[in-house]
RNA sequence: GGCGGGGUAGCUCAGUGGCAGAGCAGCCGGCUCAUACCCGGUAUGUCUGGGGUUCAAAUCCCCAUCCCGCCA
C-alpha cells in the first residue's frame, strides 16, 4: 500500500506562520500514521516561488528574486526541522526540473486544444497578478488587495475549464474529492453558477516560468505551482516514481485556497488525462480575539513563542487536538495553557511519573517478568481499530480523544489496584500490565509527538524502533528490561 | 438579495422521533505512589422564540429572529 501526502506550496513572500505551520503538521500526522502501518508513504511539501509579488518583495530589499526566494525557503525548511516534520522532498518551484514539466505540460495541453489563444478585455491588478471583476467601473480598486486596477486588454493562452463544468459536477457529487462533507455545496455551488476559462500566461511578469512558445509570456504562477503536486514525484521524468504514487491520497488545503484546488485543479488533471486525487481536504483557520490574525491587528499567534514556552510537541499536539480540522479554532495562551496542563501534564506526564517511580520503588527499576492483564491488549486493540478509522478520516482531535482513553484507563487501573498499599496483591501483574499500556501509549501517540515518544521510549528502557511500528502493539518481551532514569517530561505551567 | 450551515450546561460542542449528554470549569468526598495530582460522586438546562404534525419533538414541518460561510 502506498499514500501519497501533499501540502500546498507556501507562497515566499512570507516567513512561515502559525497557518503554514497547522497544515504541515497535520501532514506530517498522516505520513507518520501510515508508515507507522508500514505504507510506502511520499510526503510533499515546499515552496512557490514565482509571481509579481516575489519580484516586488525582493526590489524592496534590494534582493534578485531567487535570492529572495533562496532565503525565504531555506527559514520554512528550518521551521519545519524544529517542528520535526518528516517530509520526503521539499520541492521549490524554481527547480529546473519543475519548470521542465511545467513547460511540457503547458505544451501538451496546448497540443491537446486545452488551451488556446484568446483575447482578454477587463481589469487586471498587477499586485495580485489576476484579473479582477471589479463592481463600481468608476472606481477600479482590486477587491482582494483594495489597490487600484487598470482596464486592459490583451492577448493571453487560456485553459478550457468551462469545458469541465458538468463533469466537474458529477465528480464533486460523487466522490470524496471535496472535503470536510460539508465544503461540498458549497464548491458544488460555485460550479453550477458557471465556469469561465482562465487565463494562465502573463505579458508583462518577468519572474515566472516562460511559457514554451515563441512570444514572450510568463506562465501565471497558480497553474505553475499546482503543478508541483506532479512534478514532485516525477511526472514526465520519472515515470516509475510517478506510476507508484499518483494519485494523491490525501491533498491538505487552507480554506482559502479551495477555488484552486477543489476546481481548477481537478479540471487540469481531466485535461491530462490523469487521475484525480482522492480527498482534497480544506482546514480551518485559527483566529486570535475572535478576529483572523492578521499582522495589522498585532494579534498574529507566533509558533516560536509556543516552541520556546512549551515545546515542540505540546505546541503540535495542541494543534491537533484542540479543534476539529475543518473548523475554525480559537487559539488563546489561556486556551493553550489549559489544554497543557489538563492533558499532557495530568493525565500523561503524571501517569509516566507516577509509573516510573512505583517501578523504582518496588523493583528497583526493572519491569518484574510474569502474567500480563489481557485487558491491556484488548483495549490497544479496540482503540487502534477505532484511532485508525478517525484518523483515515482526518480528524486528528477524535483520534487523540481514543488514544485519551488507554490514558484514563491506565491512570484509573493503576489507582484500583493501589499497588503502592502494604496489602496489595499482584503488583507484579500490575507494573508490567502498566508498562505496556504505556508501551502502547507511545506508539499511538508517535505520529502526534514524536520527539516525546522517543523520549520517553528511551527512559524506559525501549529502543526507538519498538513505537515505530502499529504492528508492536501487540509484542511482549521477553528478557528482562530496566528503566533507565526517571525525569518529569512536561513541567505544570502556572 | 440567493444558497448552505448553525443557535443545546458557565465554556467548547455531541446528540435524525422514545427518560436531555460529553469534555473542561464548578461543588462534595475518597485516596495519597505521583508534578496539590489521581479516583469516585454530584449539580446545572424556557434544547433561540412562536406555531404545527405525533401517543411521543432538541430531533419532522411552517413562521420569526440572531450568528457564520459561499456567491451576487
Amino acid at each position: 500500500m502506498k499514500f501519497y501526502i501533499t501540502t500546498p506550496l507556501y507562497y515566499v513572500n512570507a516567513e512561515p506562520h502559525i497557518g503554514h505551520t497547522y497544515t504541515t503538521v497535520a501532514a506530517d500526522c498522516l505520513a507518520r500514521f501510515y508508515r507507522m502501518k508500514e505504507w510506502d508513504v511520499f510526503f510533499l511539501t515546499g515552496t512557490d516561488e514565482h509571481g509579481q509579488k516575489i519580484y516586488e518583495a525582493s526590489q524592496n530589499e534590494g534582493l534578485t528574486p531567487i535570492e529572495l526566494a533562496d532565503r525565504i525557503s531555506e527559514i520554512f525548511k528550518n521551521m519545519w526541522k524544529k517542528m520535526n516534520i518528516s517530509y520526503d522532498r521539499f520541492i521549490r518551484t524554481t527547480e529546473r526540473q519543475h519548470q521542465e514539466v511545467v513547460k511540457r505540460i503547458f505544451k501538451i495541453l496546448l497540443e491537446k486544444g486545452e488551451l488556446y489563444k484568446g483575447e482578454y478585455v477587463g481589469f487586471y491588478c498587477i499586485h495580485c497578478e489576476s484579473y479582477v471583476d471589479i463592481e463600481d467601473k468608476s472606481k477600479p480598486i482590486c477587491p482582494d488587495c483594495k489597490r487600484p486596477v487598470s482596464e486592459i486588454s490583451e492577448t493571453s493562452y487560456f485553459f478550457r475549464l468551462s469545458k469541465y463544468q458538468t463533469l466537474l459536477e458529477n465528480i464533486i457529487k460523487n466522490s470524496e474529492i471535496v472535503k470536510p462533507e460539508f465544503r461540498k455545496n458549497e464548491v458544488l455551488n460555485f460550479v453550477k453558477s458557471g465556469l469561465t476559462d482562465i487565463s494562465i500566461t502573463r505579458k508583462n511578469v518577468v519572474w515566472g516560468i516562460e511559457a514554451p512558445i515563441n512570444e514572450k509570456y510568463t506562465i501565471y504562477v497558480w497553474f505553475d505551482a499546482l503543478l508541483n503536486y506532479l512534478s514532485g514525484i516525477g511526472y514526465l521524468y520519472d515515470e516509475e516514481t510517478f506510476k507508484k504514487y499518483w494519485p494523491a491520497d490525501v491533498q491538505l488545503i487552507g480554506k482559502d485556497i479551495m477555488r484552486f484546488h477543489h476546481i481548477i485543479w481537478p479540471a487540469l488533471l481531466l485535461a491530462l488525462d490523469l487521475p484525480l486525487p482522492k480527498k482534497i481536504f480544506a482546514h480551518g483557520w485559527w483566529i486570535s480575539g475572535k478576529e483572523k490574525m492578521s499582522k495589522s491587528k498585532g494579534n498574529v499567534i507566533s509558533p516560536e513563542y509556543y516552541i520556546n514556552e512549551y515545546g515542540v510537541d505540546p505546541f503540535r499536539y495542541f494543534l491537533l487536538r484542540e479543534i476539529p480540522f475543518g473548523m475554525d479554532g480559537e487559539f488563546s495562551e489561556e486556551n493553550f495553557k489549559k489544554r497543557y496542563n489538563s492533558d499532557l501534564v495530568n493525565d500523561f506526564s503524571n501517569l509516566l511519573n507516577r509509573s516510573l517511580n512505583l517501578i523504582e520503588k518496588k523493583f528497583d527499576g526493572y519491569i518484574p517478568e510474569g502474567e500480563i492483564d489481557e485487558r491491556i491488549f484488548e483495549m490497544s486493540d479496540e482503540i487502534y481499530k477505532k484511532y485508525s478509522e478517525r484518523i483515515e478520516n482526518i480528524s486528528f482531535s477524535e483520534s487523540i480523544e481514543e488514544i485519551w482513553k488507554l490514558v484514563i484507563f491506565l491512570n484509573k487501573y493503576l489507582d484500583e489496584k493501589s499497588p503502592w498499599k502494604e496489602k496489595s496483591y499482584d503488583v507484579e501483574k500490575t507494573m508490567i500490565s502498566i508498562f505496556y499500556g504505556i508501551r502502547n501509549l507511545l506508539i499511538f501517540l508517535n505520529p502526534f509527538i514524536p520527539q516525546t515518544c522517543e523520549k520517553v521510549a528511551e527512559m524506559i528502557g525501549l529502543e526507538k524502533k519498538e513505537i515505530e511500528k502499529f504492528e508492536n502493539f501487540k509484542i511482549k518481551y521477553s528478557g528482562r528490561i530496566k528503566i533507565r532514569k526517571r525525569e518529569i517530561i512536561f513541567q505544570r505551567k502556572k
